[in-house]
RNA sequence: GCGGGUGUGGCGGAAUGGUAGACGCCGGGGACUUAAAAUCCCCUGUCCUCCGGACGUGUGGGUUCGAGUCCCACCACCCGCACCA
């Protein structure tokens, strides 16, 4: 152990085959040591580990790491969430099969992960693309079936009329199918849901709960759920029929000028048979996609219908009826009443087919008459122009209208949320089979459990697009499970999302015949800490939520929350370097070793013309600003990348890559290997700052990676070996050095393992304790004052702590430097904190 | 369009309403060396009349003895929007 340099290329393997063989991180769950269960989310297995991956996995490693150094028994397992579209892409675009593309991928990156040091309990592996686990889950699906959590019924999907097919959302790029290039419709399929709207009240409710997520994913989950309060009344129709609709602002009754019903409400359909101009509407509201985003950014487009819709409250006042493009059907009932004045797309929708702009409600009772200018009111204020609502606050009249509709009769308060069931059939074979079996005779009958899993054939060709699993030539076909007769299986497959709401079961306990064992999950969960990225914040997370609570109803489990505590990270980030061709002004990006970067600017190795540096943004192959982690692990070693991952940047933020500090990090690597030559267990002597000064990091650093703030961990931890490289040896010193070592074993666990050995430390440093401090040490003995006049710094006055109000306020005054600022004049009053500083107000 | 978030030196960032810029990167100067690498030391927000002072946390207002932090309005960027995972 003479070297002077730490040399990873050697030592990082050989500690990861020690803890492979002293098997380290195994979860024994007949331990008595408390639990922790550190989960980050499973990765897709898209061929190789992203940066973000790296960031990921090291944060919920530190953790795990330090929980075990705490004395805790921990579970952190990894494994594949290994279903999903790019494998069918890959197999068209590259003719190699999903199953073979997808495994494949999880070894080399299963290998990648290795190289990188994570305490993970590989023996809890598992791919949801494999029956062992997708099996379970059809077990399942089959379990809610019969609790009657699923059902199904008609929904719209994007279909390309060219390839016959069923297109993802991410597939239709500008309303073209990406591969056809035609113009995408929607179309109507039955497909299989779940009934997560059964549990949106529990939902909502349980959200109150987890004071360890993020306000904000809570918050995105409130809106998400969206509980809202109104009035379900129905209009009167000039075709004798009754049209339901759905208002959160019944006070505004008055001021509504129209109704518009979806396309495909039945209204609209009944209206269209005899009006061509509104079944051509109609026709054109299918064109496009799907998405929410897409038909509310669409201009808003109505057709006028000859119905008219009679108003409740108003005698003898008809409203027109009009289809429009942005009533949604499975939102309330589809179909709203406009007030143009206080909405502001009925607004820009009242301005653009001329309908009448009505105020009812103002900032007063004067404001009746006072015209709606540049836009519509939404906020609160005094109902006006409202016969008997006239003068009510918003929520009175609220409550008026409904109880009056009520005891009329042609309305009732209401409760709507705007979750939505969740879809989950996927015309795709990629996926867990639904385990269902069609028959002309018995319907829809779930396939027995012993005769599960099913299992996807392998056989199948991507040549064509569209499922293989509904062009197989004998798989489809079938006996029924109950009557024996000729009967198809369910040829849609399960959303992947399905996959990943039941993994941390899976990990806490594998048993061959069913799903997962209660007592041994009761052991492990909820998970103490969830790690994963932001995009997550409402449809995983949701999902997962929804999956624990209905398998508590069923009684397979005793909790409702599968996540006590959730942290989201950041992105990696990286600058971009690119060229614009002159001539098709197209934009060329080059990947960041095909660059060399000097101060503010950057050109290309190749030719040695500049190249312009581009904004920071994420890691992405089209804008090719990614770095490999197997490139940076071999060029810098596994700590040094574990290192930047947790440096500077707050785990939560973005975190930008960058050569400079990869390369920092690397030297800091180095420099506390070099602090094992300089310990001596022969030193003698006290050096009591260096003493306090470790206690505080100690405790500090345990603080810190407790609240995964690793960005101040890693500050305290610099300040530390700067502290030990400035002072001269001694028995302290000695003492700090032996704990350092502990203390960064978490983020640089091969170093510290090194180190360890070099110093003579015991086992493994992967299984030893946290190093323990003097409390006594922690208590500051003097601190440091700010004296301020006129609200800005004057001078600062060292005083021993806890210092009283009056020798704080006579020391500020004695200053030399106060007494220049304050320049004789009169003091009207003197602010004091204690510990903190004096301000002196003139 | 709707929902959520972020904004502080050249860069990443730190700061229970109480000393803005901890810590790191970059840059500058110096030491060691035949030289380089490595390492070590010092400096490093902007400006000015520079042993002192003014300004400064996206923009514009406000509350307060005191605002990066609280309130209002705005701007820019990022994430999600139910079939990407």
């Amino acid at each position: 152990m003479n070297d002077t340099r730490f040399d990873p290329s050697q030592a990082d393997g050989r500690w990861q085959k020690a803890w492979d063989e002293a098997q380290c991180f195994r979860a024994d769950s007949a331990s008595d040591k408390p639990k922790s269960y550190v989960l980050e989310m499973f990765p897709y297995p898209s061929g190789r580990i992203h940066i973000g991956h790296v960031r990921n996995y090291t944060m919920g490693d530190v953790l795990a790491r330090y929980k075990k150094m705490r004395g805790h028994e921990v579970l952190h397992p990894m494994g594949w969430d290994a279903f999903g579209m790019p494998a069918e892409n890959a197999a068209m675009e590259k003719g190699v099969h999903p199953g073979k593309w997808t495994r494949e991928n999880i070894e080399s990156m299963k290998a990648q992960l290795k190289r990188l040091g994570f305490a993970l309990d590989w023996s809890r592996e598992l791919a949801t693309c494999e029956p062992d686990y997708y099996g379970h889950e059809q077990a399942l699906f089959v379990d809610l079936f019969e609790a009657g959590l699923v059902y199904r019924k008609e929904s719209e999907v994007n279909w390309d009329p060219v390839d016959q097919t069923v297109l993802a959302n991410e597939q239709v790029i500008d309303g073209k199918g990406w591969r056809s290039g035609a113009e995408i419709e929607k179309r109507k399929l039955s497909q299989w849901f779940l009934k997560i709207t059964d549990f949106a009240p529990d939902l909502l409710d349980g959200l109150a709960s987890l004071d360890k997520w993020p306000d904000k994913v809570r918050l995105m989950q409130e809106n998400w759920i969206g509980r809202s309060q109104g009035l379900q009344f129905a209009f009167d129709l000039s075709t004798g029929e009754k049209l339901e609709v759905y208002s959160t602002r019944p006070d505004t009754i008055y001021g509504a000028s129209f109704v518009a019903v979806a396309p495909d409400h039945p209204v609209a359909r009944a209206y269209a048979e005899g009006d061509e101009g509104a079944a051509e509407f109609i026709a054109e509201c299918k064109r496009g996609g799907t998405t929410a985003a897409t038909v509310e950014t669409a201009t808003k487009l109505g057709y006028l219908t000859g119905v008219k819709a009679r108003h409740p409250l108003i005698a003898d006042h008809d409203l027109p009826v009009f289809i429009a493009n942005f009533v949604l059907m499975d939102y309330g009932t589809g179909a709203v009443m406009g007030v143009p004045g206080h909405d502001q797309r009925d607004f820009e929708f009242a301005k653009k087919y001329h309908l009448p702009i009505l105020r009812v409600i103002g900032a007063s009772a004067a404001d009746a008459d006072r015209p709606l200018g540049s836009g519509a009111e939404p906020g609160e204020g005094i109902l006006v122009n409202s016969g008997p609502l006239d003068g009510l606050d918003v929520e009175t009249a609220k409550g008026k209208v409904i109880r009056r509709a009520e005891a009329d009769g042609w309305g009732e308060g209401k409760t709507v949320w705007r979750l939505r069931d969740w879809g989950v059939s996927r015309q795709r074979y990629w996926g867990t089979p639904i385990p269902f079996i069609h028959c002309d005779s018995c319907g829809i009958v779930p396939v027995p459990k012993d005769q599960l899993p099913v299992v996807l054939p392998e056989d199948v060709d991507f040549k064509t697009p569209g499922n293989p699993l509904e062009r197989h030539p004998t798989w489809k076909n079938v006996a029924c499970p109950q009557c024996g007769a000729q009967a198809r299986r369910e040829t849609d497959t399960l959303d992947t999302f399905v996959d990943s709401s039941w993994y941390f079961l899976r990990f806490a306990s594998q048993p061959a015949d069913k799903p997962f064992d209660r007592h041994e999950v009761a052991k492990w969960l909820p998970v103490e800490q969830y790690i994963g990225g932001i995009e997550h914040a409402i449809l995983h997370l949701l999902y997962a939520r929804f999956w624990t609570r209905a398998l508590a109803r069923l009684g397979q489990i005793d909790f409702t929350e599968p996540f006590a505590s959730l942290f989201t990270q950041g992105m990696v980030t990286h600058e971009t370097y690119f060229r614009r061709e002159p001539d098709s002004g197209r934009v060329v990006y080059f990947a960041p070793d095909e660059v060399e970067r000097s101060g503010q600017s950057a050109v290309l190795k190749e030719d040695g013309f500049p190249v312009t540096v581009g904004r920071v943004v994420k890691m992405s192959k089209s804008k090719r600003n990614v770095v490999d982690p197997d490139t940076i692990i071999a060029q810098y070693g596994a700590d040094a990348v574990r290192w930047f991952m947790l440096s500077d940047s707050p785990p939560e933020r973005d975190l930008p890559w960058s050569e400079s500090g990869i390369e920092g990090c690397a030297r800091f690597v180095q420099r506390v290997w070099r602090l094992v030559a300089e310990h001596d267990p022969q030193a003698s002597g006290e050096d009591a700052d260096l003493a306090r000064k470790t206690a505080r990091i100690v405790h500090d650093v345990a603080e810190t990676i407790e609240a995964l703030h690793f960005n101040k961990a890693v500050a305290r931890l610099y300040e530390l070996v700067s502290a030990i490289e400035k002072a001269k040896p001694s028995a302290d010193r000695t003492s700090a050095i032996e704990a350092l070592f502990p203390l960064v074993a978490p983020m640089m666990p091969h170093l510290a393992e090194e180190a360890w050995q070099a110093i003579g430390g015991e086992g493994l440093i992967a299984e030893t304790a946290w190093p323990e401090i003097d409390e006594s040490l922690l208590e500051d003995e003097s601190v440091t004052i700010a004296v301020q006049h006129k609200g800005k710094l004057r001078d600062t006055l060292t005083a021993p702590a806890g210092a009283s109000k009056d020798v704080l306020e006579e020391m500020a005054l004695a200053s030399e430097k106060v007494q220049r600022s304050l320049d004789g004049a009169p003091i009207r009053k003197i602010i004091v904190v204690p510990d903190r500083l004096v301000n002196i107000v003139t």
